[in-house]
DNA sequence: GCGATGCTACGGCCGGCGCCGTAACGTTCG
DNA sequence: CGAACGTTACGGCGCCGGCCGTAGCATCGC
């Protein structure tokens, strides 16, 4: 019964109020050294290390050592994924948490925002509306599907959907495509590889940026017009 | 940051190695009493109850009183869906475990068990594959559709899918389709909205029973037919 | 080299909580 | 109504683990 412990010992690591303040700053996939998660967890940089050993020993978190920086980030999709549910559940059962003043405060990160490697926000949402709108997904609460005029749409802003069909086996590996809930908007936006590669896309295209200290994504103003136009997607 | 309060609230409470027994026994869906879980969990009823308590408030379990019981079952379909995530994490970063001693022992829960409202072991996967093979479900490794010709056969073995597809918005929800990583067979089974309907009208057609004191499932003779003939299933 | 910086290792304090035993309460049944 | 059973309430013990301070190790810049 060692997966028993297994299952707990994950859980435990994810329970305690700092370590979890952590993995929430995690859940971006950008990778931080231990002050900065020292600083977004209200503890000691010494006290930080030694949670961060801890949840990297547990397989939640893998380090890279670049000069006198040690970079640590989620170990795998699983874990975001996981992490994602738990909110999920931590959402449903706050009734008294009304839509007008759920989420974060700041607006830009309730317009756009990283989602370990996806989009979220009214930028998330916005384009997940727009896909499923077209066809190119389809969603429902907790499952998703890349139709062919997807495949195709995603070839022609230059992504190839090939070597994720390639993994369209039913073993574990990466997520095609998923739903994942927006804790801001409370409406699923689209996760997963098709997800990632989007984000990826966007990044390198020039049509969002990452903005250095938070989670919040910047849209330029190129990407504005191929959301608008090319994707069909309002964010208003 | 209530929010966050709130998630680690919630990994603490699976964290414990006697809540996980707890929560990995109701994990096929029944409603133990207190005295029940305390048995399987290793302690004793007064400690159990208080986990229970614990359980109960923090959102993880429902009561449900019947005479001088007290039923304890998981609160939601999401906190099933949580545990699931939480036990996939652990399955995959268990690189020794692999696949001949994975899972459980008993050669009964290989076969066919339960899964919070739906099947696993062979006769999940079994059956999941079958309805892939005919085309009436699509299955990724993290996302499922319900195909027309899915509802057509659900249909024909008494399911109405009317009130799933009811709620196919965008909204939090039921599951309509979904993998459902299975720890013995190390391959997804159909869980959601139509692994449950397909679990139900299994019972309800005396297909497969309940065994009492186990997660265990009993296939029927009819239920072998059945599976055979029907779904195309091949349980070896 | 030398000091500054980022991080980890170790020791000590202390609060939280898991566990049990005893006790009280409610339900069921004879 | 009283005995038996399931369950919850309370008190006390013990340990795990979170926190910090100090100290030790690597890396980078001068």
């Amino acid at each position: 019964m060692t997966s028993n412990a297994r299952f707990a010992e994950l859980a435990t690591l994810s329970g305690d109020p700092a370590r979890a303040s952590m993995l929430f700053a995690l859940m971006d996939g950008r990778a931080l050294t231990a002050a900065e998660l020292a600083r977004v967890a209200g503890i000691t940089p010494q006290t930080a290390s030694g949670h961060l050993s801890r949840m990297t020993a547990g397989g939640l978190l893998s380090v890279e050592k670049q000069g006198r920086h040690r970079y640590h980030r989620l170990a795998t999709p699983s874990v975001a994924h996981m992490l994602e549910t738990i909110m999920q559940v931590a959402a449903e059962l706050d009734p008294d948490r009304q839509r007008p003043i759920v989420g974060p405060r700041d607006p830009a990160l309730r317009k756009a925002r990283a989602c370990y490697d996806h989009f979220a926000g009214r930028l998330g949402v916005a384009l997940a509306d727009a896909l499923v709108e077209r066809g190119h997904v389809e969603l429902t609460s907790d499952a998703g599907l890349l139709t062919e005029s997807g495949i195709a749409f995603l070839g022609e802003i230059g992504i190839d959907t090939g070597p994720m069909l390639q993994r369209r086996t039913l073993r574990s590996g990466r997520v095609l495509c998923r739903p994942c809930l927006d804790w801001s908007e409370r409406r699923p936006h689209l996760a997963g590889a098709v997800g990632a590669a989007i984000c990826t896309q966007s990044m390198r295209n020039g049509w969002t940026r990452r903005r250095d200290d938070t989670r919040a994504v910047l849209v330029t103003p190129a990407g504005e017009r191929i959301f608008r136009e090319t994707f069909g997607a309002r964010i208003e």
